[in-house]
DNA sequence: GATGCTTACGATACCCGTAAAGATA
DNA sequence: TATCTTTACGGGTATCGTAAGCATC
């Protein structure tokens, strides 16, 4: 047995079993990898792969049983390397982070600036993507943390910790008629055309019970993926925006009103999420820390080492 | 990096850091030793190593932090062996069960004589030890099942579950006159010189906190490691026996009564010990089953999921 | 016929062990 | 001096990639 025997089974699943594939993804030869298997099989007396002929169609039941140890055994190699690193270039290295629009560009920005002031030397990566895909990133081991308000907290492999609480918000364009509606009710709202995120995104999930326990159908008229577009749809008037108050900024908003709404949508909490069982940098640490004063590398240690 | 150096790693530290012994455990030359680790700490570029001259110390801290992980690599090596062995012959391979002499000789019997009947191409093997030597076999991976009463508990990579609750009992050549005393008092046993377990056996500290805590100082005439000892001494006149109940038997021991003292000495505990982490072959559960009904599979898999 | 897996074979690199040298107690 | 570690070097082996053969779709 050798770590590329693993490495190729490994990547022999995420690849739905092409072999030819997985070649190309450890940039090696088919032929390599063909034997590499079969050795496997031969050395532990199994066929780890069930075959149609030639094909690999899927993993046997002794396949099933290795398939989460030689996962543990590949993140545990990708540890020792991040180790090796940690002590030979303390404050060097790569730091990715996976994140929503919001987070991004409303959160962020502070953040990152001071630790990137911090950390010169360390190589800081934003990545935008949606929840979902901000999970895969963290289990694939492609992102060392993860940033999102939708649920994080399904995957038992990720240890996720609230950050942040915030609130929606209406927008309206300036002089609006809404604007004089106060206290702001949500059949208010309801009457007029409503631009707002997409379903899996910022929270929308929770606007849309909000109007369902009210028993109201708004007329969503728009659903962008972002509170830049929905502020720039809202200024041309296409309607009212729901958005997170946190995107709504006087100054860069001239053309448009926020309206208080506390009192209509429950908060919602943004989490940051690590994989468990993966060994992170000392500025990993450092950057969660920088997010939330809370959340020090003691209370996340300890709350990823469950499971 | 590979699995020869994981190897070494691990058992240089084992050996107290002489590569020498280490070439030797893994029957190969200490220049490769040496040139391994040397390799692996240039791939990783730190020391792993504290080194005075040539002469290895102890482990830095970069080394300390990598080892829990080797040392998980390393059993992950062995689990998916076993996993081969598990699906390649279901019922073949080898069991090694650390326990006690009392466990071994007044327990075990009859599930052994069930278990070699069920599997008979299992090769059993019974280890005799004492508790921390059974603890030890269990964490370094040369026993799958460890049993004793005393404390299993105290080592976190351990799960470790109930299985046999017993009681003292004091025993006496026939027609000595504390067979009269009824009930028997701890006064009364204090009266005369005793024989009894050594330290850090079969319960031998309930015993002593049992005395204790009625102020008695009994008269401790002998340590022995097992109950048969005790018999033959007990039975030579040289005092009287405080042994578990379960290791008289009327049948066997004509020379000797055994008194009652349930209500003298809190109950004691065998446990079943097996170490986290450790993928185990079919018929260990089974065994454990034999011994506890209560301990399927299930339980002792939730059981030893923790940490 | 196109794609995908296996087998055969030659080149390369890696690992091992012997032997000699250097360091430590 | 005896024990232990490192360095140097040669032999063996395993791994890799090319290329050809064969099965599946």
């Amino acid at each position: 047995m050798n770590f590329q025997q693993l490495r190729i089974i490994g990547e022999t699943v995420k690849h739905n079993f092409n072999l030819t594939e997985v070649a190309g993804a450890l940039n090696t030869s088919q032929s390599g990898v063909s034997k590499h298997i079969k050795d496997l099989e031969e050395e532990l007396g199994v066929a780890l792969f069930e075959r149609k002929g030639k094909r690999l169609l899927g993993l046997t039941e002794p396949g099933r049983e290795l398939l989460p140890i030689v996962e543990r055994m590949l993140t545990d190699t990708r540890n020792i390397k991040r180790i090796g690193e940690q002590f030979s270039q303390r404050d060097e290295g790569e730091i990715c982070i996976a994140t929503t629009h919001t987070q991004a560009r409303y959160v962020l920005p502070p953040v990152v600036s001071r630790f990137r002031r911090d950390y010169p030397k360390v190589r800081l990566v934003l990545h935008q993507a949606n929840p979902r895909e901000i999970a895969a990133m963290l289990l694939d081991g492609s992102a060392d943390i993860g940033i999102a308000t939708e649920t994080l907290a399904a995957e038992p492999q990720l240890a996720s910790f609230p950050y942040l609480r915030w609130n929606h918000g209406v927008i309206v364009p300036k002089g609006h008629p809404l604007a004089g509606v106060t206290p702001l009710t949500l059949d208010a709202i309801a009457d007029y055309p409503i631009v707002t995120y997409d379903t899996a995104f910022t929270g929308r999930s929770r606007i849309d019970k909000t109007f369902a326990a009210a028993e109201l159908s708004p007329d969503i008229v728009m659903e962008a993926l972002d509170s830049d577009v929905i502020k720039t749809y809202v200024e041309l008037g296409l309607g009212i925006g729901i958005i997170t108050a946190i995107a709504y900024d006087c100054a860069r908003d001239p053309g448009l009103d926020l309206l208080d709404a506390c009192h209509l949508f429950e908060p919602s909490v943004s989490r940051i999420a690590i994989r468990r069982g993966r060994t992170q940098r000392d500025f990993t640490y450092r950057f969660i820390e920088l997010l939330s004063r809370d959340l020090t590398e003691a209370n996340v240690r300890s709350g990823a080492a469950e499971s």
